[in-house]
DNA sequence: AACTATTAATAACT
DNA sequence: TAGTTATTAATAGTT
């Protein structure tokens, strides 16, 4: 493709063969990049230098989940002989679910990608997102951290004031006989908001979700 | 690389996508054996089109046989690093990404009443967005709600017992006169609580946030 | 599927 | 090792 057309054999000079590894291997990935784009493809590059060195690339979540990928839709084809196949190997089930997961998740990268992926590259995408989650992450932890204070402080207060509560009707008691307002007062309460769960068991089920929605909260109003 | 500079993003017309998918498909080929053949590497090409259709190459013997090159190469790297690495069990993680899974399909299936969301177009990601905006604001708002009921719980009871309390006290005062732990324990509570931000105040500022998390929620714990 | 006008890749050179 | 340029190769839009 320049100054010189290639014969397709191997290049004898070392040098010259080393830095056309180089140029054409980047070459290479780009397309691949690019056909993934513009095709919505999944594609996966395994490539082993003359000296063995790897190079490697997956367009869609891992190269492990391509690959097994590729052995599920490659093996479909070929083997009938599954008939009695029960195991399922979990570390190889994991990486299927990964796959099916980077899926899931792909139509919805897609609309963020269109903006953004004119003026930045994949490298650029991906540490912007990494920078996204953590935000995220401390700031919604914040805002947790905040609640789970208050709650405890209430909760701490309210156990003060029972423990006052319980002094001074030990005082009353200790005094005349038989008043007991206070208690009477605080039970009532307890029975009323018996049905609030407990903090514990709502804290962590979400998580999972945690997965994309757009900067346009402010058009929702709040989205916590 | 003709007629018009080519813009780096999913081509929308699916006739044209599909021509250029061939056309570079064979191109992405070709500049593989091109490189394998001249600078002596060995390379592996799996492609899933977007219709899960798939394409290989392998420039030498199989694609098996350069798959299992692949993860010992690959995995070497990691076993030296993996000394310090916790142990997951692939089972466990395999529940927790089926969970995801089931979660994330539940919601498809919940918005798009079991439809099959094989090829969607834009207009169709955008509801699908839409959707999983509201979805996720849903789903947190049932949180806050829950929270905010408890935080309303406590402080109401916080309320009563305070209010208990001064009925006591004034027994006590109305019975002897000058004995007044309960207000004192109270005081000392208000005092050292006032840090704690009301919680008017963090409703709604978060929520322009609402932006990008990965599913891998689960390495860092929660992501509230 | 075949044809070009163009762009993109890159071999040789610096 | 990285940048420049003359050429070839790939391919987008068209027929």
């Amino acid at each position: 493709m320049a100054r010189g057309k290639v014969q397709l054999r191997r290049i004898e000079n070392p040098v010259h063969r080393q830095v056309t590894f180089c140029k054409r291997r980047a070459g290479l990935l780009k397309k691949a990049r690019e056909l993934s784009v513009l095709c919505d493809a999944d594609i996966g590059i395994i490539i082993f230098s003359a000296h063995g060195k790897l190079y490697d690339l997956a367009t869609t979540g891992t190269m492990d989940g391509l690959i097994e990928r590729y052995k599920s839709a490659s093996g479909e084809g070929v083997a009938a002989d599954g008939c009695g196949d029960q195991r399922v190997d979990p570390k190889q089930e994991a990486m299927v679910l990964k796959q099916e997961i980077d899926l899931l998740q792909k139509g919805l990268r897609y609309i963020y990608g269109n903006r953004a992926n004119e003026h930045m590259n994949v490298d650029e995408l991906n540490a912007l997102e990494r920078y996204l989650e953590i935000w995220m992450f401390n700031i919604r932890s914040a805002k947790m951290q905040i609640m789970i204070q208050e709650i405890q402080a209430l909760k701490s207060k309210e156990g003060m004031l029972k423990a006052a509560n319980e002094i001074l009707q030990e005082k009353i008691v200790e005094q005349h006989g038989l008043i007991d307002v206070g208690m009477t007062i605080a039970d009532q309460q307890n029975g009323h908001f018996s049905t609030v769960p407990l903090l514990e068991e709502i804290t962590n089920p979400l998580t999972i979700l945690s997965g994309y929605s757009t900067c346009r909260g402010s058009e929702m109003g709040y989205s916590f």
